[in-house]
DNA sequence: AGGGCGGTGGTACCCCGGTACTACGGTGGC
DNA sequence: GCCACCGTAGTACCGGGGTACCACCGCCCT
């Protein structure tokens, strides 16, 4: 038995697709959500194996929920499903760690058999889209193309910290522990956490990696 | 109406292919090549909506005869048919030109649908193997400029490493944290500590940090 | 005199990362 | 046939990192 959770801010399209769900003997529909927190709590509590995400929602939008799904590492799969073959944001899904995405005017029999791939740990793209992706897969890889490096030292992302807070990204940079720039920095360890929370916020990093990573594609620090 | 060649090296394999299109109305089969440098020389001489290409075959392979078929400019497409559910090959076949890649256990409407969608210019993958080149993508996506293949980042340093470890590596050096590692590459979150947890011993990094540090050191992640 | 901002510091709390084990199937070498 | 290695997976534990919130000081500006 497969359990579905429908996130869709349409009710009409909600209840479309619980008929059509519920019509399958292996399938079972353990909720709707509205939007994407909703879709976010209810997963959390229902664990259903799969989501199917709408991805134009209000309020948290179903990429954002995806991402966050994911990152919760449950066995939980997100199946997005988009109104417009071509949807840039199924991209951004597919970043966002979603299993496939189908786009709504699918067969019936399409989504189904989509629902039930994911539900396997399989992955489904709609043939429509399947040529873009490939296409763009094809492009990424040997992409010779260098492109501009640009290298940039005064990045917009780091335009909003202070001098202060560049000096901290600078050693974070170089991995020293919040724990050794207080001590040879002289500073608080409690201070340095305030500096590297602010460097986060700002710069919209989720973890001091991330900021290490920036500070490098920044140039701000060099390979040594 | 849609017309089909068959290349593979197994008579009783191409006999299914034939029976199993020939029950359509849409499908016709033109002929059967043993090989690639027969598809080839079929499909030139035929011109088939639809080459139905296996890739271990005697003499000239599929992916090269892919390679061949798609730089004539002609309307025909390659559809790959893989043996096993990872087959390193299908992404050389892709890169070569072919429209999708199936797993020969599929089912048999699924072939069929997959030919129907190539013919009308979709692209189609199997759904096993989606998963995998999704991964894929997603990895070489934000690698942004993608500079000419010199592998083997020469460092001392990961010289030490598996080439699993040096995987785990890069997308540790990616910023990924080991939730994201498990989800995306299908691991239990205990196996990819336990690899990351190897990487730190072996290149002598305290944590990821200096491991991430280390990737861009070596080159091993480039700056985007 | 007041207000904004940057730098410093503190407390409390939770989660992820890292460590230390053990274990098991597959593969390749001897 | 055996053994080493690799990739996978699990449990248990602890400490550091990150967050939320608050607080004080010194500076500059109006």
């Amino acid at each position: 038995m497969t359990t579905v959770l429908i996130a869709d801010d349409q009710p009409l399209q909600r209840f479309g697709f619980r008929m059509l769900l519920e019509s399958q003997d292996d399938l079972t529909v353990l909720g709707e959500a509205a939007n994407g927190s909703e879709a976010l709590r209810m997963t959390a509590e229902l664990h259903p194996d799969v989501v199917l995400m709408d991805i134009r929602m209000p309020g948290m939008d179903g990429i954002e929920a995806t991402r966050r799904i994911v990152a919760t590492g449950d066995r939980t799969r997100v199946l997005i499903l988009t109104t417009f073959d071509l949807d840039e944001y199924a991209y951004a899904g597919l970043r966002a760690g979603a299993s496939g995405f189908l786009v709504k005017d699918a067969q019936p029999e399409e989504l189904l058999s989509g629902i039930r791939s994911v539900a396997s740990g399989d992955a489904v793209v709609a043939p429509s889209l399947t040529r873009r992706l490939l296409d763009a897969y094809v492009q990424h890889l040997p992409a010779g193309g260098g492109t501009a490096d640009v290298p940039l030292p005064g990045d917009a992302r780091l335009s909003a910290l202070t001098e202060r807070e560049r000096e901290i990204l600078t050693v974070v940079g170089k991995g020293w522990t919040n724990t050794e720039i207080a001590a040879r920095l002289h500073l608080a360890e409690s201070t340095v956490k305030t500096h590297v929370g602010r460097i986060l916020a700002k710069t919209g990093s989720r973890d001091r990696i991330q900021a290490v990573i920036l500070a490098y594609d920044t140039k701000l620090v060099e390979p040594s």
